[in-house]
RNA sequence: GCGGGAGUAGCUCAGUUGGUAGAGCGUCAGCCUUCCAAGCUGAAUGUCGCCGGUUCGAACCCGGUCUCCCGCUCCA
């Protein structure tokens, strides 16, 4: 762990260093848990960015893009449950110092309560055999009548509560009842507070005419409330889908460990558009389908896992994740969701607009159902950046710092090194940094020894190191350093181009789907 | 939010009982002209996280605050 703790740690300062991450703000002391990227990490971040969008829109004929503004009618966030569902009432216990959501508490008090019911019934039924009529037990015992009317009245006054946001009467009841904390015992709490995951802001200049708007706190809603727009404009046929990238909010009571849970965070997502009955089929489809994506990555098998949920969101009939070996361990990078009608449905209903689609194929019309990827491009960003990070050792006792990023994904894709900078050296080497540069990042080094030129590239993710020496001013060949290998290549500079190509062809890696 | 740890140069970190700040690496300029870091010369860089208090004097003691890392909880 301790281990794990201070690759972390280098990973941070790595991430700094280099150019690649910095906390917002930083010369006021940041601002918690806001991070900007940096030369180099903008540069990363918009190649994950355009790899995703190539395997998910460019290369599906059935998929398209789109890119929904952060603010949306107030009525989509009642529609999509998140007003309610990112509302959480919590309470700390003053001993144990836990912290519970009040509600939750509640209803766990109700179910013992339930739990008794059931003890009576198993009782009876032991006693009366056969003969054991449960239903008119149910309706006719005294003692289970007392318990069954004291679970409802509570679950109708915390309802009746949690709606009029009358915190005060949460707390009263939690007291009431007389629950205690699971881990202390002790019923010493503080008030109940409200969290509101979402950010709120105003839309209107005059405070008496404006609105309440919440920055979104996923960016699925944006496709969902398109949905009829795109398939119309579009002339998509289901199945189709919908692709975003963007960014999303939310007020984290926690958020930390860098840049894996931020305030502001942005998404890359697909909706998936289907029959109601093929959710099953289509799910298994697009698990498998996103895990090709992250394996043709070259990153390694052994970090990725499915996970699957049990307990589901209020969404869903399936989910799982596909989680990565971060430097803290496996943690969810990616969402599959089988979403049903739950969205659309209800959107309809807030929105009274019909969102269904007429499909010729069987001659109905229904609400389309919503297989769901997503996955969290910083958190992408940090699972490249951290397994790219290697300490390597060397035959000659030394070290290496190397950034062994998919080469696809470099900001860098070559440094051009005079060998020495003089004798015409960098004038040849300027002359190919200006041929290379129309289809390239590269970048142009002459400072310091070449051998360190080489660390610094290798530090930064380079892949290659292209180094012109005398030689060149004669027969135009240069010397190709392979970041990885270190391996060097003697080549002719008009070969150079497609050398890096090659290696660094966004096709060439999304074949690796295959 | 609670508990634990931490904040000194770009990075990693020293800094004695309180006496006014250093190293290594990195950066920059120059020398050397070398194909795998650590050759030579020189230079820049700090409100010691921030605010307040104690003191003749605070990086160091006290209070507050901000930020980061770890654990509890949630998520992409």
């Amino acid at each position: 762990m301790a281990n794990q703790e201070n690759d972390f740690k280098k990973v941070i300062s790595h991430a700094k260093e280099y150019g690649y991450v910095f906390q917002s703000s930083e010369i006021y002391d940041g601002l918690s848990a806001v991070y900007d990227y940096a030369q180099n990490g903008a540069e990363l971040k918009k190649n994950i960015r355009e790899y995703w969008w190539k395997a998910m829109v460019q290369m599906n004929d059935n998929i398209v893009g789109i890119d929904a503004a952060i603010f949306m009618h107030p009525t989509t966030w009642k529609a999509s449950g998140h007003v309610d569902a990112f509302n959480d009432p919590l309470i700390d216990n003053k001993d144990s110092k836990k912290r519970y959501r009040a509600d939750v508490l509640v209803e766990d008090h109700v179910a013992k309560i339930e739990a008794k019911i059931d003890k009576e019934v198993n009782k009876a039924a032991k006693r009366f055999g056969a003969q054991f009529d449960k239903k008119q037990f149910l309706a006719t015992n005294n003692r289970v009548l007392d318990y069954q009317e004291k679970a409802t009245s509570i679950l109708k006054r915390l309802g009746k509560s949690l709606e009029n946001e009358d915190l005060v009467d949460v707390k009263n009841l939690i007291e009431e009842l007389e629950i205690a904390c699971p881990v202390s015992g002790s019923r010493n709490w503080t008030e109940v507070k409200q969290f509101n995951l979402m950010f709120g802001t105003k839309l209107g200049a005059s405070a008496d005419s404006a609105m309440d708007l919440y920055l979104r706190p996923e960016t699925a809603q944006g496709i969902f409330v398109n949905f009829l727009n795109v398939q119309k404009t579009g002339r998509m046929k289901i199945p189709f889908g919908i692709a975003q990238v963007g960014k999303a909010f939310r007020n984290e009571i926690v958020a930390r460990q860098f840049i894996f849970r931020q305030r502001e965070f942005e998404q890359m997502e697909m909706q998936f558009f289907i029959r109601p009955g093929s959710q099953k089929e289509w799910y298994e489809k697009w698990k498998e389908n996103r895990m090709k994506w992250h394996l043709s990555l070259g990153m390694g098998e052994d970090n990725y896992r499915f996970h699957d949920h049990e307990k589901l969101a209020h969404y869903a009939d399936a989910a799982a994740d596909i989680e990565f070996k971060f430097p803290f361990g496996f943690k969810e990078l990616e969402g599959i969701h089988s979403r049903t009608n739950f969205d659309l449905g209800s959107h309809e209903k807030h929105s009274g607009k019909k969102l269904q689609y007429f499909d010729n194929e069987i001659n109905e019309s229904y609400v389309p159902y919503v297989v769901e990827t997503s996955i969290g491009l910083d958190r992408m960003f940090l699972a490249v950046f951290s397994n790219a990070l290697t300490e390597e050792a060397l035959d000659n006792g030394t070290t290496r710092t190397v950034l062994r990023l998919p080469a696809v994904l470099a900001p860098t894709k070559a440094a051009i090194l005079p060998l020495i900078k003089r004798d015409g050296l960098p004038e040849l080497a300027h002359e190919i940094v200006d041929d290379l540069k129309w289809d390239f990042n590269v970048i142009y080094d002459e400072k310091d020894a070449v051998g360190r030129r080489y660390r610094r590239q290798d530090a930064n993710g380079t892949p290659f190191c292209i180094t012109v020496d005398h030689q060149s001013l004669e027969d135009n060949t240069v010397t190709l350093r392979h970041r990885d290998s270190m391996e060097q290549e003697r080549v002719a500079i008009t070969e150079v181009k497609g050398i890096i190509l090659a290696e660094v062809a966004m096709k060439h890696w999304l074949q690796k789907m295959k």
